[in-house]
DNA sequence: CTGAAAGCGCTAACAG
DNA sequence: CTGTTAGCGCTTTCAG
């Protein structure tokens, strides 16, 4: 790589407002001046504009951002831009930011954690101006990277933060009210079915009993995970309900059960978690517990912005409300179909 | 937390090689070696490390590129980040590019074509190394905007590309081919379902008659589009077999259609467009026309790879060959379910 | 209203 | 092996 004046094979190097100031006749300055829309006469800013247009000039952003201390980019680091929980997040997030003139990039980490750390890192680096980081669990690396941070970063979970330890912008929620919710809707909606006065005492007495295998798959939320395990459930008992740790996870329990011989809701109540788009879309439509995605990306948008104009502010963190959204899964009458169903939400669009 | 001297709210600026050189107490060339790994004693490394560990330095990317040239980021740029398509390529893209050393950004513009051309202006400023995009169809301002692009561009499109118009490198597929396969596959799978040979004339004579109320739904790949198509069609005729322009209307075809008291294979085949993931989550599985995806992705990454690092390269134009994954949606018998089904993909996972 | 000039933070020659 | 120095392309005082 013979480095010398870079590298113009067939081209020369790519116009630089040096490049249009000397085209227009004018100075640097001026071109610079045209180009942010500062007081300029009007054969100056048409003799600039000339020169950019002819020249096909662009101006490196890089230089703009060294010379201004922004970028006008924000981000979004998820594991997975697959995972339809994030896509709600993300379009919140997007809405609200574009609107305050930023652009958003969004990162994926593929739930690697080397990744993710570089990521953050790197990404605050003066990449962007700004962070909006959904880790799976927090790490000290996490803390440590985070403090450092050269620019705002707010994380959003969908899990009640522990303390994250950290002193960062938090919007989470109360994951586990959501659940409690979904479980008072099964044993309340689906009488008959269940064994109530058991159930309720091997909750009390032993956690989740009958959970053990779906619980098998934590730490992987996937659908392929649920499938697998939802088949070995099956292959040992015949539930009357399951809670579902998401959205992917209840899908693939569902078609486990049909072929399992189960009929949902009739054999057996299904309920998610995320209330991702996705829950309306199968057959039957799935019972959800929704965490907020759309809110909580909304804020999370919101105490960026707040944060990148006012650097001093306190840390703040803020817990949305869990709502349970019943859909075919889990309808109390075994009749489903026309009469719940049109597959569309219904109400607000708020995930 | 006192963090000594870090965390300068009101805030003395951060630290940069400057800083960390005084500290140090050497050159700002030695910090600047240290940090790339450039050949320096033990004792220098050592200083360096230290003070860069004590301030909590971090070097500025803007600054960074400006002087190197590079960023070390490419960008896919998407329509809707939420489609599982553009995932598929997406994951593509990023394996490949990851490998590389560069660092992935996705952008979505959420169908707004102002949004995707600013977009596609401003990332090319060099804000990246290159890009990859994904546009719905292109307009001048495309091809304006790509001509111009400072950085390399790969165009990558679900469908055939009808000759760009531009010198960019393009990776498509022939998705007319894709839905003749799945043409063939419905007519020759499904006998005694459908009238063939008026069938067959329909086709030879009028193009696709009995699909004008899907056709309606163009331009709008959503679910909801979709739905309400699907249902003012079921609401007109019965028909034998739909074939749907991407598998988010193809879920949404199955749903409407059993509301409609249509059972899906046995009553009525359906075949979607994209072999996305959820092909293989509802149920029964839908059966789907391959693009490609991830076969597109990786070969978009190495082009864009090979022109970054060989802009001279003549440009290239490759389709991918499209292919039909039959699922239980169009299976042959009415029976469907374990046999067919595991929900998992068979073979390649080369969507 | 316009031009000259001083850097933003970093890397890469070039000397020492 | 280390320090000095000249910019990368742009914005922004500060004079004119």
């Amino acid at each position: 790589m013979a480095h010398l004046e870079a590298d113009p094979p067939p081209g020369i190097s790519r116009p630089t407002v040096q490049t249009v100031a000397e085209l227009a006749g004018v100075s640097v300055a001026s071109v610079s001046r045209v180009l942010n829309g500062l007081p300029a006469s009007e054969a100056m800013t048409r003799k600039v504009r000339d020169a950019v247009e002819r020249l096909g000039y662009l101006p490196d952003a890089a230089a703009r951002s060294l010379k201004a201390g922004r970028t006008e980019q924000l981000a979004y680091a998820v594991h997975d831009v697959g995972n339809p929980t994030y896509v709600t997040v993300m379009r919140a997030i997007e809405s609200v930011t574009r609107a305050a003139g930023y652009r958003l990039l969004v990162s994926s980490t593929d739930a690697d954690h080397d990744v993710e750390m570089s990521l953050l890192r790197s990404l605050s680096q003066r990449h962007v101006d700004g962070l909006v980081i959904s880790p799976i669990r927090i790490t000290d690396e996490h803390r440590e990277a985070l403090r450092n941070a050269p620019v705002p970063v707010v994380v959003v979970t969908g899990s009640t933060s522990e303390g994250l330890g950290v002193e960062v912008d938090t919007v989470t929620t109360d994951s586990r009210l959501g659940v409690e919710l979904a479980m008072a809707h099964l044993v309340d909606t689906v009488p008959g079915r269940m064994r109530l006065e058991g159930y309720r005492n091997g909750l009390a007495n032993h956690g989740l009993p009958r959970f053990d295998l779906l619980v098998e798959t934590a730490g992987e939320f996937t659908y392929a995970a649920g499938y697998q395990a939802a088949q070995r459930l099956f292959a040992r008992i015949r539930p009357d309900a399951v809670m579902c740790a998401n959205d992917l996870i209840a899908v693939a329990t569902m078609r486990a059960a049909t072929e399992a011989g189960l009929r949902v809701p009739q054999d057996l109540a299904i309920v998610g978690v995320d209330d991702t788009e996705l829950s309306g879309m199968v057959y039957p439509s799935l019972s959800s517990v929704s965490l907020g995605s759309a809110e909580r990306g909304r804020i999370a948008a919101r105490f960026l912005l707040e944060r990148i104009k006012e650097p001093g502010l306190p840390h703040r963190q803020v817990s949305v409300a869990p709502r349970l959204v019943i859909r075919e899964s889990s309808a109390p009458t075994g009749d489903h179909g026309s009469r719940t169903g049109s597959g569309q939400e219904q109400g607000t669009d708020d995930r």
